[in-house]
DNA sequence: TCAAAAATGCGTATAATTACGTAAGACGAC
DNA sequence: GTCGTCTTACGTAATTATACGCATTTTTGA
């Protein structure tokens, strides 16, 4: 999961990269392209004009600076994840500040590196957030005053084996609701719920609720 | 300022390592032996024991895996930083959830990586929050609320409400055993086990299983 | 050292969950 | 039009969990 390690065989993704500074900027670029294969990286030096890019046809994964003629690196990720909330972004910024990282989180951001690190740990940043984790690093410790409660981002890819209705009374179940209670919920019989419960959990090879709230939480359901 | 590169010529910190992983220990160890000329790690395998080193001689370095017996990851951590606020603290886990990296930050440790992660990641950790930076880095991505909205943090309630041994019940029961179960896990009598998770709910302030299962793992517990 | 808290154990009773079944109507896919 | 799945519903029995209360022994801390 961790390292790709080597691009494989796998397409290259979607990659816009917004970066003023040109000599990193086409640094990294031919490093992505040489090192990963990836040919799609788009770059721009200008805020306003890579949003832009980013609106009309989404990447897979966004590279962006934040100090950024145009528009600000905060602005452009904030806009960019209120519409496509699947895009992954990865913060290059030298101008670390002890409660960016929380921001950045808050925002939504799957990851932050200093320009100043070297090459290397941006590119293993890079390979964690394309495999779907998070990677903050940076020369200045964290401060974290209060990062936001337990909003759920409620993610893609819910792995459902579960149909619509199973799915309902999982979640219930898990919310701590008993088969009677989820009854008269949704308004059926404690039976069928019961029923339900079993198939439910026959489905996801759990025995008991415990394993059943932890697979709707760790599928971002509850 | 990143990475320190070679150990140089600078004296070996006092590094402490708590893990009951053998393996990953010792290989953690020896490799910050070798590689980094460091003669100073002492390493445990139990919670509590690694505790009492940290307060009796505190390190400038503190490794500590979440899910060790005799005392969680979490409260070495709490307790230790309420004492020495100066020393860095990097976790180790195997089971992240995406909640954690902000439950982490909150508590002042300054790193998290997988336990799964490559060596390399492991080490780079080390680098980055030995020079006073930070580094949080896991496969899943973190899950910070993601509207800047002001919503209360009144769930900041202290895992510490519960003892030890609740803790190790709670977490047990979270894991899907029964109450016969955990009584034979914990060499103990199933009554004073279902006593045990009464207390706990009376002390969390909640009725069902569902419900504890869901602070455990919003604690980082399971 | 002594009091408080935690950990341990038990009893009794009710409520809830799980493990086996079976089955009918709706709805879509092939 | 038949096959499969989803949803609905029921029965019985065994197992588990909860809600009360009470008591003994460590452990801890003031």
């Amino acid at each position: 999961m961790f390292p790709p390690d080597s691009a494989g065989t796998e397409k290259p993704p979607h990659v816009i990269l917004i970066e003023d500074e040109t000599v990193f900027r086409q640094l990294l670029k031919r490093s992505l392209e040489k090192r990963k294969g990836w040919k799609m990286v788009e770059d721009y030096a200008n805020g306003a004009v890579g949003l832009q890019a980013c609106l009309e046809n989404p990447p897979e994964l966004l590279l962006v600076d934040l100090q950024l003629p145009g528009k600000h690196g905060l602005e452009i990720v904030s806009e960019l994840l209120q519409v496509h909330k699947d895009v992954k972004v990865l913060v290059l910024t030298g101008h670390a500040e002890p409660s960016l990282p929380g921001k950045l989180m808050r925002l939504g951001v799957a990851g932050f590196v200093d320009k100043t690190a070297p090459l290397a740990y941006v590119i293993q940043a890079i390979d964690t957030v394309m495999a779907g984790g998070m990677f903050f690093a940076s020369h200045v410790q964290a401060e974290m005053s209060s990062v936001g409660g337990s909003l759920p981002i409620a993610s893609d890819v819910p792995p459902l084996a579960l149909s619509a209705r199973e799915l309902e009374v999982a979640r219930l179940v898990s919310a701590g609701r008993s088969s009677k209670e989820v009854a008269s919920d949704l308004d059926l019989s404690t039976r069928t719920v019961e029923k339900h419960r079993a198939n439910i959990m026959e489905k996801l090879g759990v025995r008991e609720v415990a394993s059943l709230v932890r697979w709707v939480m760790q599928n971002g359901l509850g």
